[in-house]
DNA sequence: GTCAAACGGTCAAAGGTCCT
DNA sequence: TAGGACCTTTGACCGTTTGA
């Protein structure tokens, strides 16, 4: 880059060669984009070349490229310089924009609208979300109804949704709060699978999820069904403070007593879902609606084990679709400024409740082990072990 | 303008990088306006380079540009001082003289030009973000030197931070690109030590971390030093498909091999890095600043274990400002629409590098037992297990 | 107050990328 | 394949800041 003369643009200045557009002096000359790399390259790969006629073709915008060898000997008569011409660089990455991204059904237009403070474009968003909390809403309905057995989770994932026929369900007494009481392990038992139970019901309604073959249902299921149970749990109960899980029934799992479990390992979990997802969903003020796009956040893991990879990207495209209405939903709310914040803060709680979940894993493997004392109910291993 | 040195005008003093001509002392060193504006470009934008060679490019005046890997590198050797980069100056204002041309009969004066001087509405986000890029880039270059033994990682912590006394330390030979081969277990063990030896420097650049008490930024380090250590592993692996991670020296972890592993739950953890971190980080085009500031949130994790609770809200007040940053600069690059999608993705890699971390301590426990077989370094070992 | 060294910013003009 | 619109990178030149 040594520039000739430094200061000049050149207005509405002609190519020197061609007389198209000049966008600029290139190797001493006013020139276009064309004759300029035309230069270059020929210089560059040494070729010659040879006129098909008598040596003085015409050279302009329309026929510049008709004969090589009277362009590029016009290029060194206008006094381009082929000493201008540097040596190879350095490769530079990809120059393309936007490559991230499916296909987008509506078209792409703001780019700039970054400065605008309210968000507002919600294209779908809303829907998605009215569907979500009309589920949700279900689905705490049909927690305190006795389901019917069910032999095995994949049956149970092919039999008709039960959240579209509670009224055909008889309520469990046992689901209704009566005092607060200790939890006993029968307690936790019970609504461990109670709420397993429900999470299978709760991932039918999406239809991209029932469009999936068995295998990859089981697959996110089996990835995300501790989770949803997890999740519900320190979400639904009843604010007594920071160190009571408490379940509808009214039984209560307390910091404290997590002592007298023997088990290494095991002493901590409970004090983790009170600490780092109890106490978080509610310093963040998560609403309903929030909650239920966060689980379907979570179900849809495109990383989830044992999910096939042609549908990997159907996955991902649908997590993005509630990431996506999360924070429409959000930043419709709090405004942009505050609602990017709740929005990471909340997202950022993932990894810990993956942990969590994976130490449960374990210790539900440790448990397994010792059998004899803590009945483990096939159904729950089935879903949760690996 | 601090390191003023008393020296005179060079006098046809040479560029020490490229041996044009010097136009004066630039970061401490004689050199050219190229390599001085080159050199303070590539550290605020936190540019990494990779060698399409040996890594021992000539760098002199003609080819200079040929490759900036080789070229940084020297503007490091000869001792350039990334410390002399002024990070965000006190408003300079545009240099070109105000376009005072007509328009002037309504009187307002030019308050408008602090706000359009900043393209987004970042209130420091940008500062911070420089200063992720620096020492993204200065830990890139002290991972090609020897770095001193270190008896404890609480001794370590306690140190001067390296990353700021590169130049007095010899490169190491070992991590220079040699030829690509498939990696030894003596490989990935040197590269485990290694990183997570320059995990402990980077954290030290955290002046909200260094005012951590020495056990809560144990707690912060244990919980992050192996997250580390995967996401540069990965990060910065040179791209030869899907199906290998190939460190700076060109030994390759290849997708196969893993079956080799007899240990059981081995098999899977190479791929899962692979499928789950280094397609995903490709796939976004995640810049070296988004990476850098993705760590930064990640290190600060209100959840990490053993961290007291007294704590507890600043480690989340500084994630939260890593997450903001992130956010504005992925969106004043994509926009709003696509960029929330970005970072929505990139968030929620978290939970699966959470979990692959988890599934590797186990590995890591399991190997303890295999002691006699795998060595296990008592410094890996400190910083990783639980 | 003066002035030169050494910062950062600017933008014309280099080269690289990628679609046609 | 070659062409050229469009992109990134480079560096000579310029204004500003600072300390002797």
């Amino acid at each position: 880059m040594q520039p000739r003369q430094r200061r000049k643009v050149p207005e509405g200045e002609l190519c020197a060669v061609c007389s198209d557009r000049a966008t600029g002096y290139h190797y001493g000359t006013p020139s276009c984009n064309g004759c300029k790399t035309f230069f270059r390259r020929t210089i560059v790969s040494g070729h010659t070349f040879v006129c098909q006629y008598q040596g003085n073709c015409d050279v302009n915008k329309n026929v510049r490229c008709a004969c090589r060898h009277c362009r590029f000997n016009k290029c060194l008569a206008v006094g381009m310089d082929a000493r201008a011409i540097q040596n190879d660089r350095d490769r530079i990455g990809p120059t393309k924009k936007f490559r991230m991204d499916k296909r987008n059904s509506s078209g792409d237009e703001d780019q700039l609208s970054v400065t605008s403070s309210s968000p507002q474009r919600s294209g779908g968003e809303d829907k998605i979300i009215e569907q979500l909390a009309a589920v949700e809403s279900l689905c705490n309905n049909l927690r305190t109804c006795i389901l019917p057995e069910s032999k095995n989770v994949k049956e149970t994932l092919s039999s008709p949704c039960l959240l579209y026929q509670i009224s055909q369900l008889e309520s469990d007494p046992a689901t209704a709060f009566q005092h607060l009481h200790p939890a006993a392990m029968q307690d936790i038992k019970a609504w461990n699978i109670k709420e397993l139970r429900l999470c299978l019901e709760w991932v039918k309604t999406f239809d991209e999820f029932t469009k999936l073959s068995e295998s990859d249902q089981m697959a996110l299921v089996r990835n995300f069904a501790f989770t949803f149970n997890i999740l519900n749990r320190v979400y639904y109960s009843a604010d007594y403070g920071p160190d009571k899980i408490v379940y509808p029934s009214g039984a209560y799992i307390l910091r404290q007593p997590q002592e007298q479990v023997k088990i290494p390992g095991c002493r901590l979990i409970y004090h983790r879902q009170m600490d780092e997802i109890m106490v978080p969903f509610r310093k963040l003020e998560v609403s309903v609606q929030e909650f239920a796009a966060f689980k379907a956040i979570l179900l849809f893991n495109p990383d989830a084990g044992e999910l096939s990879p042609e549908v990997k990207n159907e996955v991902a495209a649908e997590r993005t679709k509630y990431l996506t209405a999360l924070y429409y939903l959000i930043t419709s709310k709090y405004g942009v400024h505050n609602g990017v914040q709740k929005y990471g803060q909340l997202l950022m709680m993932a990894p810990s409740i993956q942990n969590i979940i994976d130490q449960n894993d374990e210790n539900m493997q440790v448990m397994e082990v010792f059998g004899h004392i803590w009945r483990i109910d096939s159904f729950v291993k089935e879903l949760c072990m690996r």
